[in-house]
DNA sequence: CCACTAAATGAATGGCATTCATTTAGTGGC
DNA sequence: GCCACTAAATGAATGCCATTCATTTAGTGG
């Protein structure tokens, strides 16, 4: 069978207007745009807990099953407030500045947006890229760039892949409480982590979370920089 | 205020015994050892669609509720059952292995375990190793490690964190479905990618996911082995 | 003005985690 | 041998949730 139902796809099914045999209906409230935009802002304004399907009719002025007319369940509003949110991944390093700089503007631009919304990277992670049409956009620039500068062509993929995976993991670091690394009462038992942990935060004037994404990332652009030819 | 109700702690308060004033309650049916295990064991069978607190409940033989009486919350359970699963990732190599190959073997080794699970990675990403013992023994194991091959100390969490973000980001991709890349009917409008993707595929012999995991993997520690000292 | 249609409605469904007053049954002290 | 105390288990209730569906509404092309 085809993959669940697309919401991209559905919109404009390749070069097939949308039909219409007969009259058309009431002048529509409800579109997947308008969900998409009231969806993120009562995401901004709730946060994830407080985003329910009824909260999102009611800031609508609708009835929460008006909602299905336009879209098949939640979680393809999730797919629609990612899609929407990656537009705000900044790729346009890829365009002015070299390779190296460019992945890193990149990347942490990308974790910047998702940082905020991590809910949905279980959602991302395995969603199909027909279904995301701003995120196929993205996935294209940053494929160009890698072509323009040598990279091996069948392994880009699996590059992006790879410092996606990491920014994705990341992300969460973000958002982790502040004594995340606190041992307690087991300090004693776990010497080496316990004297790491201290040694860290004597260094720390980055947060923990920025320290560990920027020595990941620039050893994954040192190693990803080395293949290119 | 102290942190969240930690399971591990309340277990064995660091020196105190448990203590009881006056008789025993009857003999208990329920403890946190026996509802990780049938949480588990459930987990395996039905998925984490399935496991609800009522289905853990019934496999116990135990009305849903009786389960507060050793647990505050679901989130609580999957914490317990993140902790018990942290105990399978092998850290062995560490003790008889180069450091290469030590952190190479425990990082396959940690996405095999929770590319299974997850559903866990948004717990256990933002959760305090305090509240989860076995995890912080694989931190001491992975820290001394490190500290041995003579890595910076000051640097040994933020590489660490790095191996796992990393680690965590990867483990959805090996759920991903095979189609995932496959743009439909926008291919033209994204050449770049979609020549990438063929590539890609006409390479193949391993999973793209293991093909990514491989490829940042070994960045990652050719990167962090050249800061030894 | 009619037939058709998509969109919106409101009530209903079934499932969920969690709470709480109450009951049950060992145990240590007398 | 009984009592007081306790932790554990119960079952009913709560409130929230996503989703379904039969029905109603109101433009529109013929």
């Amino acid at each position: 069978m085809p993959s669940a139902t697309s919401a991209a796809a559905d919109s404009h099914p390749a070069g097939a207007r949308p039909r219409r045999r007969a009259g058309r209906p009431p002048a529509a409230v409800l579109d997947q745009d308008t969900i998409t935009t009231a969806a993120l802002r009562l995401v901004r304004k709730s946060g994830y807990e407080g985003f329910t399907m009824a909260a999102l009719a009611r800031t609508l002025n609708v009835a929460p099953s008006a909602l299905y007319n336009h879209v098949a369940s939640k979680r393809e509003v999730l797919v629609l407030i990612q899609d929407h949110l990656t537009s705000f991944v900044d790729v346009s390093a890829f365009d002015t500045e070299s390779w190296d700089q460019a992945v890193r503007d990149w990347a942490w631009s990308y974790r910047e947006v998702f940082s905020k919304h991590t809910p949905l990277i279980p959602v991302i992670a395995v969603l199909p890229v027909a279904d995301a049409p701003k995120t196929l956009a993205m996935y294209e620039a940053v494929s160009a760039g890698f072509r323009r500068t040598g990279f091996p062509q069948e392994r880009i993929i699996s590059a992006i892949v790879a410092l996606e995976s990491f920014i994705f993991g990341s992300a969460y670091d973000v958002t982790a409480p502040a004594d995340i690394f606190d041992s307690g009462s087991m300090a004693a038992s776990t010497p080496n982590f316990t004297s790491a942990v201290e040694r860290l935060a004597r260094q720390g004037l980055e947060s923990p979370a920025d320290a560990a994404f920027s020595l990941g990332l620039e050893a994954l652009i040192a190693g990803f920089g080395a293949l290119r030819r």
